[in-house]
This record gives C-alpha cells, structure tokens and sequence, in this order.
DNA sequence: ATGACTTTCACGGAAAGA
C-alpha cells in the first residue's frame, strides 16, 4: 500500500503537477492539504479523468483538505471536520476509511505568531486532533497524514537560531504534536524508517532560493498506529516535486507499507 | 532569514502562508 500525504498550495494551480504525480507513483491514498477551493471549485472531473476519486473537505480561498483514491478503491468518507476544532469552517480534517483502515488528512493553522490568538487555536486544534485520533484508534488501523506545521525536533528544521522566537519549533507545539501521537498510540513513520538522525525536509519556502539553499523544515508526517508501523517499508520525500515547473513549497510524503517495492 | 515567493480574489493590492 502506498499512501502519500501533500500540501499542494491550491490544487487548481498544482493540477499539472498531481496528475503527473498520480500517473507516476500510483498512490491507494493520496492526502491532500490546501486545495484552496470552494466545494464546487473542486477539480473532480480532471482527478476522475485520472483514474481516482476524491473526497473532499472544502472550504474556499484558504485551506481545504481532501483523500483521493483510485477508482477501484471501496474507500468511503467517514467524516469532515473535527469536534472541538476552533475554526470548523477553515477545512482542516478528514476522515476515510476503507476496511479495518481510517486515514486523516489534516492541515494543522499555521499559528502565525506565538502568543497570538492563532497560536492558541493551532494547540487548541491539536489537542482536538488528539482527542480524535484516540477514539479513532480503538475502531482499527490508523493513519493520519498531513502538514501539522511543527517541526518535532530541533534537526528538523535548517537553522534553529534562525528560528528563535517563532512558530513551529517552540515546546508547547511539540508537545502538542507528542500528545497526538500518543494518544492515538501512533508512531512517526519517519523516525521509524529513517530514524532521528537521517531528516528529510518536507517544506522549503519559495524566497531566496532557500530550497537550493537547504533552508527548510519537516513540518508533514505520517502518523501511524502500531501495526502498520510495523510493516514500514519505507517513508520518503519526493524530491522531484519541489522542483520543475510550478512546484508546491511542500514536497509530497510517500509512506510505503507493506511489501511495496518503492517507486521513488 | 524575516521585505527577497506564491496563491486567491479580482483587477490593485491585501491577506495568508511558514
């Protein structure tokens, strides 16, 4: 099984790009973060045209999330939006599940400022998520993929002085982050792949070349619970996706499970 | 690293991202 989790910063502007995507690593999920449509804005029939499905939690100019499966695929949506979320209308969270299998995708607020109103809901949503993902781990396998917009550790990102003060990095995030995690009893899948010493950045922003520069963070995960990390074949980057024509910031997470040789 | 891109909506420039 190849599930894959990626911020495409607007799916209308990355159409291109997902389906040459689509088309190379053929993903059974394929997690979406700011698709940056409205529900009817939502490209359905171009990821039809491509041989999947979407399910989607839209929510207009900002935000939006989303799960596309093949055609094939009895996947079906189970839920949007997450109880106790301080912001339902933003579009953050959503639920699939398929057989004994959910998956989440989510888009955790960014927090803009620490000490601001933003960085009080972005730990609010996270211990909202928490609370989920424990209830959601008692009914069967989990999976929750997406840009949580924290760096777990300080080798996560490409400069921790450069960092100071702001957002991302600070230990009430983290620790938020951890809370997730064990509350649904979910592992990392890469640190259970890769390991703590081997990072692979998963977001580079578009000024000063930072990409080429190696500035960046990794701030998108896969979180899974015990019995699919067991059977972690391997959790990488798509390098390739950062660059080319109109790429994301982001590049796309591709978590392989099972005895799926790696396409990559 | 902090203004240096990119997107949306709407047609200039604000708002947001991380």
């Amino acid at each position: 099984m190849v599930c894959v989790t990626w911020n495409v910063n607007s799916l209308r502007a990355r159409l291109a790009r997902v389906q040459e995507f689509l088309s190379e690593v053929k993903p059974d999920f394929l997690l979406l973060q700011e698709t940056k449509c409205s529900p009817e804005q939502f490209p359905h029939e171009a990821i039809e045209a491509a041989g999947y499905r979407a399910l989607d939690h839209s929510g207009g100019r900002w935000c939006g999330v989303a799960v596309l499966v093949p055609k094939s695929s009895h996947a079906e949506l189970v839920a949007t939006g997450l109880p106790g979320e301080p912001n339902p209308d933003e579009a953050r969270w959503i639920e699939v599940r398929s057989g004994n299998l959910t998956v989440v995708s989510l888009y955790v607020p960014n927090g803009r400022e620490v000490d601001s109103v933003h960085f009080d809901q972005k730990l609010e949503f996270l211990g909202a998520a928490a609370e989920r993902a424990k209830q959601l781990s008692v009914e069967g396998d989990l999976l929750i993929g997406g840009d949580m917009n924290v760096a777990p550790r300080d080798t996560d990102v490409w400069d921790t002085k450069a960092l100071e003060g702001s957002t991302h990095v600070t230990e009430p995030e983290r620790a938020a982050l951890r809370q997730l995690a064990a509350a649904g009893n979910l592992v990392d899948a890469h640190d259970s792949f890769l390991g703590v010493d081997d990072v692979q950045f998963t977001w580079w922003d578009y000024r000063g070349g930072s990409f080429h520069r190696g500035f960046g963070m990794r701030i998108d995960h896969f979180l899974a619970s015990s019995r699919l990390a067991d059977s972690i074949a391997s959790c990488e980057i798509a390098r390739e996706f950062r660059k080319g024509e109109k790429p994301s910031d982001h590049v796309p997470l591709v978590l392989h499970v099972g005895n799926t040789a790696s396409v990559l």
